[in-house]
RNA sequence: GGGCGGAUAGCUCAGUGGCUAGAGCACCUGCCUUACACGCAGGGGGUCGCAGGUUCAAGUCCUGCUCCGCCCA
């Protein structure tokens, strides 16, 4: 036996191996059972923009764990896996590839840039699943979902068309946040805000009888052509005897009035604001109290519109440059002052954001937001660690309607058709063929898709079957456990839980982990453009899935980023390597040990046999608890520390001279009665490898039912011994971790050890 | 401006009022001892951010402050 274990631990003889064995068991598939109760955890779904990052791994890695223990304990465990079209990240990346051929996505139409997109996401859709099973998770392969699929695509319709019935979805015309680039509205957050280094310009705006006027200052001198007021504080000595009086806008020579308003800051700049209720939220406010037209002066495109005069047709910044320079020659630009100042950007592109005012449809969000807490409030949703709750609770209580309708051509298709008849819109669950209004035939579909997060918001129970009352949903539904990072509570934990509590009345999932984002070791955010990404493939090829899986389970800390540095998965890999063999030991010394096991209870133990195995037993129901509280790290340390520091630098170690010279035969199968219990606690799989030495029947004991009440667990072999293949074919057990391939190594271990406990 | 998190060994981090504050990595010394050199045995290294307070006892609880990071407006 020890001929065919190598001395060191190699991940590529086993890793494949193992997945493909469970793959062929079937292990993975979760089946309905009123016999069992049911755990469920659904992905986060990656997007198909690209490959999986480490920060996937880290997420994966403990959604596995969580899964892996739960099967093991003899729960109905599903795990369903899937990905997400990703709206508007998906169709940048897609345009950038055109870009690189001097394309752009009009020269495609949207009919073939939406078919290449398809390719290009199904692509990136099968190196992610691949990248999941190199990773070595086991989730049901055979539920997988995608967010434009025909079943969550029907779930998307129902959802817009229910809002829209009761009310919650409307169209109108807001200010919202427009990506020129993109060619596309966006939601509030989905903007970047950076502090850039800018500019104060202080600009002069006379009287008509030629008096001084007033002097405003602005970051954005290119939108005073779309004036029409100017604004200072009613409380503003400065300014009192010009409130009512009108001043002459430079460059455009219009008359605009002086208004008092309590939203003017009066420390900020002059005390006197120039108005632009097209371009700005909070000149649209005060616009709105005193009755001001609106001039847009700046496109879609981020270009000049007609309304700017002189100016029409340059970029926004071209225009800034030209007046900035037009006003000074004037003897009007009375100063610049150097300024930070916050700047919205494109979250996908990083363009310089414009608030236009543009028709759009929006969710109101209150009363959805009201659902939202109530599931916080009543406990039905748990966030774990528990201080990420007030994130939640401070974003529901204080949110704005939410913009869901995108300028795009990737994504889920609005339910909208315009008449043009009579110029209502059908909002309808099947294509409408006449306008509900009027009966008109002729309806022109919404060319408008969907915040990629719409869909996304349904996921927990899209992919369960809703709309429909699947018997998927009935069991599985609420799920148990979401796993994912911070950054994405707004985006969509919150949203899965409103959605959830409106459509279902129920929760998505009772606990909500959230874990931090995996930083370099300098605490750099890893990013591929930057140069700071790594590659959990090649980490996984370097030191095998196990070292990888071990290390990010060890640095998980509540809510904290961690740091990632190779060494902490060579250290994972050295332990991978020391329970190898550990587990060589064991099974090199056991050779001749009887079947039979020893009843430890009433044999004759050395004081080095009790000590380990209460340092064995406090062991496995620490780690029991450190898992039932999401101390993932904990848990990984304990056992670290355990293996290595106790029963290998200790117990092993004295247990040689009593396998060597022992005092006695007795002796000699009790220190091998107690390796191999040890052994056990957290690498079931040398139970097998011990027993399987001659014909003795697998199957015997793979299906032994070792817990009154459940159904039988399987265990599974040790079949590494090449040529012995048989010793390994456990057949019809649902047991898929116990390998001492990959899941002994890191996620089984840990989730052996608790389940061990539990018993 | 509001909120949150962090500050403990050179680095990354545990430490849930109570023994001499720990681990991994790094470093130093000695070992290829028949499970493992991806290893073994041993060693050095700390003003627990600062200042107060509570307590028999504070890295841990309270107050204030400093610095770093993040989120929101």
């Amino acid at each position: 036996m020890p001929d065919t274990m190598p001395t060191a631990y190699d991940p590529e003889l086993v890793e494949d191996r193992w997945y493909g064995y469970w793959l062929e068991q079937d292990v993975m598939r979760a089946e309905i059972d009123p016999e069992r109760e049911p755990f469920c955890i659904v992905i986060p779904p990656p997007n198909v923009t690209g490959t999986l990052h480490m920060g996937h791994a880290l997420d994966n890695t403990i959604q596995d764990l969580l899964i892996r223990r739960r099967r093991m304990q003899g729960y109905a465990a599903l795990w369903l896996p899937g990905t997400d079209h990703a709206g508007i990240a998906t169709q940048n990346v897609v345009e950038k590839m055109l870009a690189e051929e001097g394309r752009s996505r009009h020269d495609l139409g949207r009919e073939r840039f939406v078919e290449l997109t398809w390719q290009v996401s199904q692509d990136h859709k099968s190196q992610i699943l691949g990248q999941l099973r190199r990773l070595g998770c086991s989730p049901d392969w055979s539920r997988e979902r995608f967010t434009l699929d025909e079943g969550l695509s029907r779930a998307v319709r129902e959802a817009f068309v229910t809002l829209y019935e009761q009310g919650l979805i409307y169209r109108g015309a807001r200010m919202i946040n427009w990506c020129p680039r993109c060619a596309t509205g966006l939601s509030d957050l989905e903007v970047e805000h950076a502090d850039e280094q800018g500019h104060l310009w202080h600009i002069r705006y006379p009287e008509p009888d030629g008096g001084p006027g007033v002097v405003v200052a602005t970051t954005r001198p290119e939108t005073m052509l779309g004036d029409t007021a100017v604004a200072a504080h009613p409380d503003d000595e400065r300014y009192a005897g010009l409130i009512g009086r009108t001043v002459i806008l430079p460059l455009m020579d219009r008359e605009i009035p002086v208004v008092a308003d309590d939203a003017v800051d009066p420390e900020f700049g002059t005390g006197a604001v120039k108005v632009t209720p097209a371009h700005d939220p909070n000149d649209l406010e005060i616009a709105v109290r005193h009755n001001l037209p609106h001039v847009v002066v700046i496109n879609d495109d981020g270009a000049m519109t007609e309304e700017a005069g002189d100016y029409a047709g340059l970029s926004r910044f071209e225009a800034r440059e030209q007046i900035v320079a037009a006003l000074e020659e004037r003897g009007l630009l009375v100063g610049i002052e150097d300024y930070r100042h916050s700047v919205g950007h494109c979250s996908r592109c990083h363009t310089i954001l414009e608030p236009l005012v543009s028709e759009q449809w929006f969710v109101a969000m209150e009363p959805l937001a009201r659902e939202g807490l109530r599931a916080v409030d009543e406990g039905l949703v748990r966030f774990v660690p528990e201080r990420w709750t007030r994130v939640y609770r401070d974003w529901l209580e204080d949110i704005e309607d939410w913009c869901i309708s995108r300028q795009l051509w990737w994504g889920h298709a609005l339910p909208a058709w315009w008449c043009e008849s009579c110029g209502q819109w059908t909002v309808s669950r099947d294509d409408p063929t006449e306008c509900l209004a009027c009966g008109a035939t002729g309806l022109v579909p919404s060319p408008d898709v969907l915040d990629t997060w719409f869909s996304s918001g349904l996921w927990p129970f899209s992919t369960l079957g809703w709309p429909d009352e699947t018997p998927e949903l009935e069991y599985w539904y609420p799920t148990s456990v979401l796993v994912t990072a911070y950054d994405i509570i707004f985006f969509w934990v919150a949203r899965m839980i409103m959605d959830a509590m409106h459509f279902t009345g129920k929760q998505p999932f009772d606990v909500v982990f959230i874990h931090g984002l995996v930083r370099t070791a300098e605490g750099r955010k890893m990013s591929k453009s930057l140069g700071t990404g790594v590659d959990p493939l090649e980490l996984m090829d370097k030191y095998g899935a196990d070292a990888l899986r071990f290390a990010l389970m060890q640095m998980i800390t509540h809510g904290q980023d961690l740091r990632y540095s190779e060494d902490r998965v060579v250290g994972a890999r050295n332990f991978c390597n020391k329970l190898w063999n550990v587990t060589r030991f064991v099974v090199m010394n056991l050779e001749d040990a009887p079947d039979e096991r020893i009843d430890l209870a009433s044999a004759d133990l050395s004081l080095a046999d009790r000590w380990i195995l209460s340092r064995h037993h406090r062991l496995l129901a620490l780690v029991a608890r450190e898992l039932e509280a999401y101390n993932i790290a904990q848990a990984a340390d304990a056992l670290y520390e355990h293996i290595w520091s106790e029963f290998c630098d200790w117990y092993v170690e004295l247990a040689k001279s009593d396998l060597y010279e022992p005092e006695s035969p007795e002796r000699r199968a009790v220190v091998q009665e107690v390796l191999r219990t040890v052994l056990e606690g957290f690498l079931p799989a040398p139970h097998h490898a011990l027993h399987h030495r001659g014909a003795v029947a697998p199957a015997r004991r793979a299906h032994r039912p070792d817990r009154p009440g459940r159904l039988p667990r399987g265990r599974r072999a040790m079949a590494r011994r090449r040529g012995r293949g048989a010793h390994g074919r456990v057949a019809g057990h649902r047991d898929g971790a116990s390998s001492p391939a990959r899941g002994a190594h890191t996620a089984a271990v840990a989730a052996r050890a608790g389940d061990h406990h539990r018993r």
